[in-house]
DNA sequence: AGCACGCCGACT
DNA sequence: GTCGGCGTGCTC
């Protein structure tokens, strides 16, 4: 006899942990490690995660395995410890982190159902409750909401005419399509035609068809029939006399069929390249774990070095995953990645449909891919020979997951780099300050491209006071030289694109003769205006309201939306240079799928003056005909409570910049900002990044923030706000209490946003360099707060490296 | 997370 | 004396 553990799929604490089962004799061998299975789990059927087969259990009442879900395990050997380390490094549970590792279409969905137990109990049902089964035999729990008719069912379950059943189902299925090839028994000498009655004339064309198009190899049945302009019945008829046979086959959506890539060959690579290649192909050869940190000015040709490091990779039989920022994951990206590899690349983005997903997934698990381009998730792909990985962008937020598991895909990568015994390469033109400082020590190798391919020039940035603007009277959003640029480009039929950084600085309604501005009733957060439908929208619960005709507080008509969206802007521009013509690009212009793409294309094609848009306009969009980057205002994100904020605003500017002058046209860039004396925003103008880093990383040490302290953050939220108080309270004294001397605690705080959803939330951070006891006094933490958690709706969230204050 | 079990108040 | 309320604890 044979065991299994099993994780299963309940998220607390109290089953945080394995649980034995018997694996049945008809399925000893077949159930492996990393195989998803259903169990019985008290009344319920749930899903679990086989973790390990043993010969042996403790436990004596055991129950059996009852269902499989996968006949090769969804999860590899390395997955599963990759698991365990995520559980143990973010403090989430077992089970999340198994999840967050595979495609949302593998979540198990659950339905509770009432079944009839037999045909013949169907007579003895009460009558009320005899419609409902008249039809079928099965019905959803859910459907029965009504007090009495449930007291009805109990009395039939007591009686033993239904009885309740939990199923579990997996939430998207593998596409089939329905193929027919000329049956296998046919002889040379037995013309299928002869097996066909003289009558059947359809028939007989339909088979003298497969036998001269088809013969053995396979055709999709739709294809067949539209072909021979046959009908459903006849092909049943030729299947039914043996003649044809059909089956159905595994097809994937791809959600790039049809497209066609044109094939890219290797550049030649200039002298940094060269020296910044080598050191990669070096460690790949040596099959050496390296953390390289590719620091590469904005058009010094990274992503050829990463191509051609991926195609030594891919020569050694070996397998390769490249990250990309979600945002940045444009067409133009994949094309890149396509072109050059072809159909040995998966791509994984939130763009696809969970069924798009699942098959990009299964091409992964099934090797028929080598390489894997995707956003933070792909890093989790279920490649069991991989040669590197690389991490484009090292420095975009977006690699960091916001919900549990709350994990960096940097880490994660360098977690499988280790295991794989391959490098991992972080590129960015402004890596982040940890990264960057690490690469200094040593820690990682630096790798450095200072110069433009073709030695084009960085572009020319100008930084616009928007104070003096104000001064001169000049009241609009555009300085005099932005306008000036502007009507410039216009004019020599060059493009521009404006950037609005609109982060921190959404619209919000305000009363200008009280200066009353309208909230959320449930969160501390000023709604934000649509001009879609008049309304008002909370940003964090999704509540709505209509925009107020007079001011709710003093009743005044003075009430109006201040801000600056995409849309003020556009309608602004439209004041000011009539002529030009505008592609505005935001949440609200892109919602729609492929449109995005759409727009983008459009602009390509010289079909606007003006490409209008906010953070999703910043990267790797490579126009030849854009010669101006306008940023309207630089300093909305910099007073953000974020320690980062100065760090994330240069970021920004770099690469938006960036975006002019690729080509053989010279680029210009205009900064209009309040603050342009701040060092995030003065530095960009020559570009320089090391004086930025030198600057804040003195900044860095004065404050106690990263990359000189670890920071941990735990948020504490209850509807009750002297409770959270009392509770954050508690937890900071027993943190003061628990952790070393050297570490820094603060707070308790009320968090930035004090208010969401009716939920109080406070704050208490950690700053640490070395703290052996971290992960067990959190747990500690959490294990003595389970019950409020569980009783009192009490939430605890910790963070182990915050990238988001809020 | 569910769900059963079990111990107290408002009824037939 | 029973029905049903919710707090408590378990699920291989």
């Amino acid at each position: 006899m044979k065991y299994a553990s099993v994780i299963v799929d309940v998220p607390t604490m109290q089953t945080d942990r394995t649980f034995d089962y018997k694996i049945p004799e008809k399925w000893q061998g077949m159930i492996l490690q990393g195989m998803r299975v259903i169990v019985p789990f008290g009344q319920r059927k749930l899903q679990g995660f086989v973790i390990e087969v043993k010969e042996e259990s403790s436990f004596k009442k055991l129950k059996s395995i009852e269902g499989l879900q996968d006949l090769t395990p969804s999860v590899t050997p390395e997955l599963l410890q990759l698991g365990s380390w995520l559980t143990e490094t973010t403090l989430c549970f077992n089970i999340s982190a198994l999840q967050a590792m595979l495609p949302a279409a593998m979540k198990a969905k659950y339905d509770k159902m009432i079944t009839l137990i037999s045909e013949e109990k169907r007579k003895e049902l009460e009558p009320t409750l005899k419609k409902y089964f008249e039809k079928q035999a099965e019905i959803p729990w859910s459907t029965f909401e009504d007090d009495d008719l449930l007291k009805q069912i109990q009395k039939e379950i007591q009686k033993g005419s239904l009885e309740v059943v939990y199923r579990v189902s997996q939430k998207t299925k593998q596409k089939k399509k329905r193929v027919v090839q000329l049956a296998q028994i046919q002889t040379d000498r037995n013309s299928p035609l002869d097996l066909l009655p003289s009558q059947a004339k359809k028939q007989k064309e339909m088979a003298q068809f497969a036998v001269e198009h088809i013969g053995s190899k396979e055709m999709p049945a739709s294809d067949f029939l539209s072909l021979t302009n046959g009908s459903e019945s006849s092909l049943k008829g030729l299947i039914q006399k043996g003649i044809i046979t059909e089956k159905w086959v595994e097809i994937y959506r791809d959600p790039y069929e049809g497209r066609h890539f044109k094939k890219s060959l290797p550049l030649p690579l200039t002298t940094e390249q060269q020296q910044s290649i080598s050191p990669i192909l070096e460690s790949v050869e040596n099959k050496l774990h390296k953390v390289f940190l590719m620091y590469g000015v904005t058009g010094s040709g990274k992503t050829e070095v990463y191509l051609q490091s991926i195609e030594a990779v891919l020569n050694k039989g070996k397998e390769a995953i490249v990250l990309v920022p979600e945002i940045s994951l444009t067409p133009q990206m994949v094309n890149r990645f396509k072109s050059r590899f072809g159909s040995m690349v998966a791509v994984l983005h939130s763009g696809l449909s969970i069924g798009e997903k699942y098959d990009e997934w299964r091409k992964i698990q099934r090797k028929e891919v080598k390489l894997v381009v995707g956003a933070r998730s792909a890093i989790f792909a279920p490649f069991e020979n991989l040669g590197m990985i690389i991490i484009d962008e090292e420095h975009e937020t977006s690699y960091k997951q916001e919900e549990t598991p709350r994990y960096h895909a940097r880490d994660v990568a360098i977690k499988r780099g280790d295991y794989h015994n391959c490098p991992v390469v972080l590129g960015s033109a402004t890596p982040t300050l940890e990264s960057f400082a690490r690469a200094q020590k040593g820690v990682y190798t630096l790798l450095t491209l200072k110069e433009r391919v073709n030695n084009r020039a960085m572009p020319a940035v100008e930084i616009i006071d928007m104070r003096e603007e104000l001064r001169n009277g000049n009241r609009s959003m555009f300085s005099e030289t932005l306008l000036e640029a502007l009507q410039s480009r216009i004019e020599k039929k060059e493009q521009t694109v404006l950037f609005l950084n609109k982060r921190g600085y959404s619209s919000f309604v305000m009363c200008r003769d009280c200066g009353y501005v309208i909230q959320c009733p449930h969160c501390d957060i000023s709604l934000t205006y649509h001009r879609f439908g008049q309304q008002l929208k909370c940003h964090y619960c999704g509540h709505e309201e209509i925009m107020p005709k007079v001011c709710p507080e003093c009743q005044s008509e003075h009430i109006r939306y201040f801000g600056t969206g995409t849309q003020k802007v556009e309608e602004e521009l439209a004041k000011v240079l009539p002529e030009a013509s505008v592609i505005r690009m935001d949440v609200d212009t892109t919602s729609k799928k492929g449109s995005h793409e759409r727009l983008l294309t459009k602009f390509g094609e010289g079909g606007a003056d003006i490409l209008l848009g906010t953070q999703m306009i910043a990267k790797g969009l490579d126009f030849p005909k854009v010669t101006l980057v306008g940023v309207l205002s630089a300093d909305t994100m910099l007073h953000l409570p974020d320690f980062r904020a100065a760090e994330k605003t240069f970021q920004l500017l770099t690469q938006v910049s960036g975006r002019a002058g690729r080509h053989e046209l010279p680029g210009e860039v205009i900064i209009q900002s309040y603050t342009p004396e701040h060092y995030s925003i003065e530095l960009t103008k020559e570009h320089h990044y090391d004086e930025f880093f030198r600057q804040e990383l003195a900044v860095r040490k004065l404050h106690e923030y990263p990359p000189y302290y670890y920071i941990c953050l735990l948020t504490i939220s209850h509807p009750d706000v002297l409770k959270v108080a009392i509770v954050t309270e508690n937890i900071s004294t027993f943190l003061k209490s628990n952790l070393s001397q050297q570490s820094i605690i603060l707070g308790p705080v009320t968090s930035p946003i004090p208010k969401i959803k009716d939920r109080y939330r406070y704050q208490c951070m950690i700053k640490y360099k070395k703290e052996k006891n971290l992960h067990g006094t959190l747990k500690n933490i959490l294990e003595h707060y389970q019950k409020d958690v569980h009783q009192n709706s009490l939430q605890i969230t910790i963070d182990m490296n915050p990238y988001v204050m809020l």
